[in-house]
DNA sequence: TTGACAAAGATTGTGAACAATTGTCACTTG
DNA sequence: CAAGTGACAATTGTTCACAATCTTTGTCAA
């Protein structure tokens, strides 16, 4: 349709990289992660046929994936549509959260001593970096995936998939309802949780986490809402 | 295949019955948590095609939706096999219920000021009628149930759907390692832990909670082995 | 008798054509 | 001029046929 000749605003045209339904997926969740795509725009069969260069059945079937998950919304012979969580899901998701976590980083601060949190080390040294060069989409990614790593950290698969779940649809919340600049997570507050889990300081470690989800979830003022903005090819086509 | 010529093992043959993907979903589902599938059995498109009287689109769009919440597992050109849980993902899985629902529970003894209890009450009722009239199936799923509805009465979507993926997966645990006769939950904890949410004994409703899905994992032993038995049409026939 | 190899059968994966539904736009009509 | 109506275009849903892969069966040789 229109202009839309080249799917050549991806990476790389299609043949060469990987075309399953699950790249698909990946590449979605990553753009909804990031922000970059916006709640309630839509994603047609077409045009996602057209920008991972594949057929209508494996993005139909990535579809449905994603909306199993909650990321989109299918509606009958209409489309597919990014969600668009309102007041109430945003509550729901912090209240979960909040019923989660917490003993989620107690957990990993009493039993540090068997776990691995080099992962987690890492990780905020690249919120460091990403935040030193100013990289926007960057810096929201790695936001959340700290609260996901930590539940990775736990090795617990089922707790891994349930903070995901939870971070990217707060993910979807900061977008629509954050307050402009304030990105998602305030400044440093994840070394500060990071080092009270490392120290086995449990108390401290939990309390720092309240507080910090508590500071998103003040963040956020329930009247604004962005519409969607940029091209969607170059959206999904950047890595 | 063979001598398979009538779909009327299903209560109704068809086209009197919903056929929509989300028909088949709910129909397997249930069949495992009544632990009448057995895990490792295989789910073939043409059989379930045969049994619920659809097109080989809607069986496949159902299979993917069972892989992604983990309930069967979907192998590259061999064909869908009901989950088999092995002895770490039951650790895991009692581990995130450990984290999970003492808090869910500490969460509705501390506010079941504004909360609706009479589902959990009827349920109770339910869970003893079926006890009286020794049906096993019943039981079996209602057990589980009571968790999930446990989570439903917070009213929250997220954590309903993550107790829901927990409470199935338990199931399939139980009828894997569950040393036969003890069904899946013993007598009438159930009832305990409602009555201590009602009289708001926030430490009594945790602490029974935690003995209760100690007894669960403890009435598991890690040998046990039990294969697929009944027909399958038959099974997933009957309501 | 047992092992490997090959062919046949069955099952799943894929793509294309067809059908159904929805949204849009021009046109008629009060 | 506004509202309603009808046809057209675009998009999604479904079915069908075919290709790719795996499993089983049968055969032959060691």
């Amino acid at each position: 349709m229109s202009s839309n000749p080249q799917q050549n605003s991806i990476g790389k045209p299609g043949p060469n990289q990987r075309s399953d339904e699950k790249f698909i997926v990946e590449r979605i969740y990553k753009a909804v992660m990031e922000q970059r795509l916006a709640p309630n725009t839509k994603l047609s069969e077409a045009l996602l046929c057209e920008t991972f260069g594949v057929g209508r059945m494996r993005v139909r079937r990535a579809l449905l994936l994603l909306s199993s998950q909650g990321l989109i919304e299918l509606q009958s012979n209409r489309g597919a549509y990014v969600a668009c969580p309102d007041k109430s899901e945003a509550h729901d998701v912090f209240a979960a959260r909040m019923l989660i976590e917490p003993p989620l980083v107690r957990q990993l601060a009493q039993s540090s001593v068997n776990i691995d949190l080099t992962v987690l080390i890492d990780h905020i040294a690249l919120e460091d970096a990403a935040r030193e060069k100013n990289e926007r989409t960057e810096i929201i990614r790695l936001s959340g995936e700290f609260h996901t790593k930590l539940a990775q950290a736990t090795g617990n698969k089922f707790i891994f998939r349930m903070m995901r779940e939870l971070v990217t649809r707060t993910s979807l919340i900061v977008g629509l309802f954050g307050s402009s600049q304030n990105a998602s997570c305030p400044d440093d507050e994840h070394s500060k949780i990071l080092q009270a889990i490392q120290t086995k300081n449990t108390e401290l470690a939990e309390q720092l986490l309240i507080s910090h989800l508590n500071h998103i979830q003040g963040g956020l003022d329930m009247e604004t809402h962005k519409g969607p903005q940029d091209d969607l090819a170059t959206i999904l086509g950047s890595d």
